[in-house]
DNA sequence: GCACTGGATGTTTACGCAAACATCAGCCAT
DNA sequence: ATGGCTGATGTTTGCGTAAACATCCAGTGC
C-alpha cells in the first residue's frame, strides 16, 4: 500500500526521464487525484472504487469506509470529462435564450436552472447576441460540439423555424414561451387567455372598448397577445381601434402613450407589458390625464415593480417559475423515453386587479 | 474506403454476435460519428482527422478538403467529454450566482457569458436557491464534480468567507461585485465613488443633508454605500440623518417611504437602488409631497426603466457589462497564468441626472 | 548517387472512468 | 462431500481524442 502523499508523484516520476526538471514534476504531481490513486491508498481495485464512488451496492461496510478516507485524504472528484465519455452524457442542458433583459426570460431561466440543479442537472447558457438567423444557427452550432444532452430554448421561434436546426443525435429540444405549431415540444403561457381576461376586465368594468399597445412584430408573444386582443373585442361585439406598437421597453411604451394621451376617446388601454405600461403611465400623467379616473391601464407580466407603479398597475400575472419547471421536466422526459413528444402544454395565468384600472369617466 | 451510410454499421456488425437484434444494431448505428468513422470515410488516419478539426498546419489542401467533406457527410462533430479528457480543460466557467432577480447578476450575468462565448467558453449556471452557509457550501461542492475551468461568484461574500471553499486544484475564481478584502480577485462597481456623486449632487443643489435609504444589512454592496454616503455628508460637514432600511425592493421602498415622507425636513433622499426609489416616489406622491419640487430622490443602478418613473430618475449609472467583461477577462488571465492575483478591480460609475432632483423648497 | 532535410501522414498510447466479465470465498442443499 | 449459488471484489476493455513518436517520401546539396 502507497503513502498518501506521494502517490501521484511516484506515478509521475515513472513517465519523467530520470533528472527531468523537477518544477515540471511539481506541477504535475498536483494534478487531482484519479481513481487509481484512491484505489492504491485505500489497496482495493479502481472499480470498487468506482463502486462506492457511484453508490453501487456490493461493497462491505469496512470496505467503503476505508475507500471513503482515501478519497477524503487525497482530495479525489471524480473528472466529469471521463465520466461523461464512458456514460454518454453529461448531465447538462443548454439554454438558448436572447436577451436577459426582458424579465420574463430571465424568470424562465432560473426555473430552468433549480429545476434542473433539484433534478442533477447543470445548465448551460448560450447567449445569442441579436435575434437573426445567423446568430441562432451560431449558438446551434455552436451547441453541436457543446456538452450538453438537451436543449431549451427561451425564443421567438419565428427565428427557429427556417433555420436548419442540426442538432447532435439524442439531443432533446423544448421550446418555451413561443408558439411553433407543432414543428417542436413547447411550454407556454396561456398568452390567449390572460389576454382575454384583462379585455374582459375592462369591458366589465363599462369600457366601450379597449386600446392596446402592443410589443414588437416580431414577436410572437406579441402576436398572440394583439390577435387575442382583437378577438376578445370582436367576440364582445366592440370595434377594435387602431393597433400601436412599442418594443417591448418603457420608453417605447412613453412614446406610443403620447398618441393615446391626445385621444380622449381612449379610456382604456392593454399594454402587452408593464414596462410599456410604466411609459404609458408616465405619458398619460404628463398629459395630465389620471389613471384610473380618466384612464384605465393594464399590464402583462406583473414583474415585481408593477405594484408600486403610481398608480399601482392592474396586470396579467405570468407564472415564469412554473413555465421554467415544466420546460425541464418536459426535456427529461423526453431524455427518458426518447421519444420526440411534440405538442404544446400551456401554463395558465391570473388577473391581479390594482389600482390602475377603474370604470370609465362619466359612469357614475 | 467505405461508403458513407454504412461505415458506423459495419463497425458495429462487428461487435455484434452474428444475428443478434437488428433493432438494437439500428438504434447503435446513428451514434454520432467518430474521428475513426470520418478517418476511414476519407481514406486517412484519424490523427490527420484530429489535425483537420484543430486546423492544425501540416496538412494538405487536398487531404483536408477530403476531410472536410467525410466530416459534413457523417455528420461529425467532436466529442467534447472526449477532448475535455484528454486536454485537461472543458473550456467552460461556472457562474456561481444567489438570485436572478436583481437587475445587477442579471445584467453580470449576461456580460460575462457573452464575453465568455467571445473567448471560445461556455458558461455554466449554479444558482443558489438560499442564501445559507450551507447552500454555498452546497453549491461549491457540486461545481468539484462540474466540468468547469473557472468560477465567477456573483455575490455577497461574507457567505464565502467563512465557507470553506475548496476548489479541485486548477479551477480559478473570481468575485465580482462585492468586497471580499484581499481574499479573492474581485472585480466591483465603486460603490463609493457613485454615492459621493449622489450626495454631492444633492449638496451642490442646496440641500442641508440627505437622507438614505438603505439595503438590507447583510449585503456588502449596500454596507458600502451606507458608509460612503455617511462619509460623504461628514466631510461636507453636515450631519447624517438616521437611517432607513429597505431590502431593495420596491415595496420596501414605499414602506420606509412612508416613514421619510411624514417628515417635513427631509427634502432630499439617497436611495440604495432604483426599486426601491421606485417605491418612494409613491409613497411620497401618496402623502402629497412633490417630486422634486418638495423632495428630491436619487436612485442607484440606473435600470432602463428608470427614466420612464414618474418623475424620470436621477441616478447613479452602474456598468454592470464592463463588470461582467473584467469578470471573465481576470478569470481566464489567472487560468493563462495560473497565478492567484489577489486584488480588486474597480469600474466607474457615472451620474445620470433626470428630473427627481432639484433645488430645496424655498430656495427661490 | 547518397545522405539529409522537412513536410505530410500514420501508429501508439494514455487520459479517467465504468460496464462486462472473471474470480473467489463462503454457504447451503443435496 | 460436492455442486451450485451468492455476494464481494478484481481484471479487462473501450469510450473518442490528441500528444508523442514513427514512418515515408520528395526534394536538396554535395
Amino acid at each position: 500500500m502507497n503513502l498518501p502523499g506521494p502517490t501521484a508523484e511516484a506515478a509521475d516520476a515513472t513517465r519523467d526521464t530520470a533528472g527531468g526538471a523537477p518544477a515540471l514534476r511539481r506541477i504535475r504531481a498536483r494534478t487531482t487525484a484519479s481513481m487509481a490513486d484512491v484505489a492504491r491508498l485505500a489497496g482495493v481495485s479502481s472499480q470498487t472504487v468506482s463502486r462506492v464512488s457511484n453508490g453501487y451496492a456490493g461493497v462491505t461496510e469496512e470496505t467503503r469506509r476505508q475507500v471513503l478516507a482515501a478519497m477524503k485524504e487525497l482530495g479525489y472528484r471524480p473528472n466529469s470529462a471521463a465520466r461523461a465519455l464512458k456514460r454518454g452524457e453529461f448531465r447538462t442542458i443548454g439554454v438558448i435564450t436572447f436577451t436577459l433583459s426582458t424579465t420574463g426570460n430571465v424568470r424562465t431561466l432560473e426555473a430552468i436552472a433549480n429545476s434542473a440543479a433539484r433534478e442533477g442537472y447543470a445548465v448551460t447558457l448560450l447567449p445569442v447576441a441579436v435575434p437573426t438567423q445567423d446568430e441562432v444557427q451560431g449558438a446551434f452550432s455552436r451547441l453541436e460540439e457543446l456538452a450538453v444532452d438537451a436543449v431549451i430554448v427561451i425564443m421567438e421561434v419565428h427565428l427557429l423555424d427556417a433555420a436548419t436546426v442540426t442538432l447532435p443525435p439524442h439531443v432533446q429540444l423544448v421550446v418555451a414561451d413561443s408558439d411553433a405549431g407543432n414543428h417542436y415540444t413547447v411550454v407556454d403561457t396561456d398568452q390567449a387567455g390572460g389576454t382575454r381576461a384583462a379585455v374582459r376586465h375592462l369591458l366589465d368594468l363599462g369600457h366601450r372598448t379597449v386600446w392596446h399597445l402592443g410589443g414588437p412584430e416580431e414577436s410572437f408573444a406579441a402576436q398572440r397577445r394583439t390577435d387575442a386582443w382583437r378577438a376578445a373585442l370582436l367576440e364582445a361585439g366592440r370595434v377594435p381601434p387602431p393597433l400601436v406598437r412599442g418594443d417591448w421597453s418603457a420608453e417605447s411604451g412613453y412614446r406610443a402613450g403620447l398618441e393615446l394621451a391626445a385621444r380622449d376617446e381612449c379610456t382604456a388601454v392593454f399594454a402587452a407589458n408593464d414596462q410599456m405600461a410604466l411609459g404609458l403611465l408616465r405619458a398619460l400623467h404628463e398629459h395630465g390625464r389620471r389613471v384610473p379616473e380618466d384612464v384605465s391601464v393594464i399590464g402583462f407580466d406583473d414583474i415585481p415593480e408593477a405594484s408600486s407603479f403610481l398608480p399601482p398597475l392592474t396586470t396579467v400575472h405570468q407564472d415564469f417559475a412554473e413555465v421554467g419547471r415544466l420546460c425541464v421536466q418536459a426535456v427529461l422526459s423526453k431524455m427518458r423515453r426518447g421519444g420526440p413528444e411534440r405538442g404544446t402544454t400551456l401554463v395558465p395565468t391570473r388577473l391581479v386587479p390594482r389600482a390602475s384600472t377603474a370604470p370609465p369617466p362619466g359612469s357614475a
